[in-house]
DNA sequence: CCGAGGTGTTACAGATCGGTAACATTGGCG
DNA sequence: CGCCAATGTTACCGATCTGTAACACCTCGG
């Protein structure tokens, strides 16, 4: 229906299992989707998918490595396209996550199984926490060469604002406090960065 | 182990059971925990359960419910503690979630349950949804009463980084973006409860 | 043409799930 | 005591889940 990926034929088995697992996983929960509708939807079958994935858990590892490269592209596409100017690539990145709240799209994915993986030992928490830790220390990096002088802070702010809304989107719908995302996000990006000069 | 609800043989079975669900819910996720160790931690079996609830929807139901009385109660503390000074309320709020953010005791309850339950016509939508407009008419109301002028941005900048930091925490862990969450929200509620008198 | 590797099909195992029926047990109240 | 309602016990149903075995297909390079 929105994408099908059965018609992709000339796609290998493996990338249509992954494409269709992380659709259905961000449309029904990791755990509300089974083995059976993933190769259904990916026109494949479950033999295919144990061949290239050990167990389900693999497969969810998989997708979610697959999100955090997909994050890496997005910030170098944001550093062509701004090059050198921390300010404009965190203020780009804000407007692209406002434009895309309503889309499932985006990469909420590794956020919303970190909630439905709740098992402290599951193989994909520790996907999960590098690609966090790694985010947190890019726009560290970027507030910091916006000429933030509290840069971390900028950083959390900015995080905490984001997966807010993020969350806010699902349990309150469109109308909600993530309608005014955009507007908060990048009044604390410019109110840091105009005391940038401004120590203390 | 932690709070035996099993040794609370005088209270009856369905406070019991309901207490247990809210519990497992919280820690393995609502898909994650079947009806058997919801009777089994309550020290109950399946047939009382099902005597008083019609089925699992309906459990999970009742424990949103409760979870919104609960914090319908902590609304009435805030306001006997402060009567009639909605700044101290807020931050008290403020400070409360800060201070809870690593348990899980918190109600966190509603908005979990949001990203897992992701049928758009689950039962537990509705009481979702009715109960988060509630929770924001009621900051609005007090970010008022404290004398800010846009109440409802006040409103929903606190929504947001709440919900991302509550969020962050079991993605990131408690050394995270979430450990500057009291501050940062402090700061927002005293730079707009400054700018009160001062409207545009 | 032929053999081999990746793929598809069918059937099934073992476990767990939500939910129910029939019956035994308990505790309180007259 | 004896009754009654709530609760507990056991066994089970059908559906669904992850994962596997055996076998058929099909394409492509030598």
């Amino acid at each position: 229906m929105t994408t099908d990926i059965c018609s992709q034929s000339r796609r290998s088995p493996r990338d249509r299992i992954v494409d269709a697992a992380r659709y259905l996983f961000r449309k029904h929960g990791i755990r509300g989707v089974g083995v059976d509708a993933i190769v259904d939807a990916a026109c494949s079958n479950k033999m295919t998918l144990y061949r290239h994935f050990s167990s389900k858990d693999d497969l969810i590892v998989e997708c979610l490595r697959r999100a955090g490269m997909e994050m890496d592209n997005y910030w170098r596409e944001l550093e062509d396209a701004h090059p050198g100017d921390g300010l404009a690539q965190l203020r780009a990145w804000v407007r692209r996550i406002a434009d895309h709240l309503g889309a499932n799209d985006c990469n909420c994915e590794l956020m919303s199984a970190a909630v439905q993986l709740t098992d402290e030992d599951h193989p994909a928490r520790s996907v999960i926490k590098r690609f966090k830790d790694a985010q947190r220390d890019h726009v560290v990096e970027l507030c910091r060469n916006a000429g933030v002088a509290n840069a971390e802070l900028l950083c959390d702010t900015l995080l905490l604002l984001i997966e807010g809304a993020r969350l806010n989107q699902q349990s309150s719908g469109s109308e909600g406090p993530s309608a005014r995302f955009a507007g908060i996000a990048d009044a604390a990006i410019l109110s840091f960065a105009g005391s940038s000069s401004v120590p203390e």
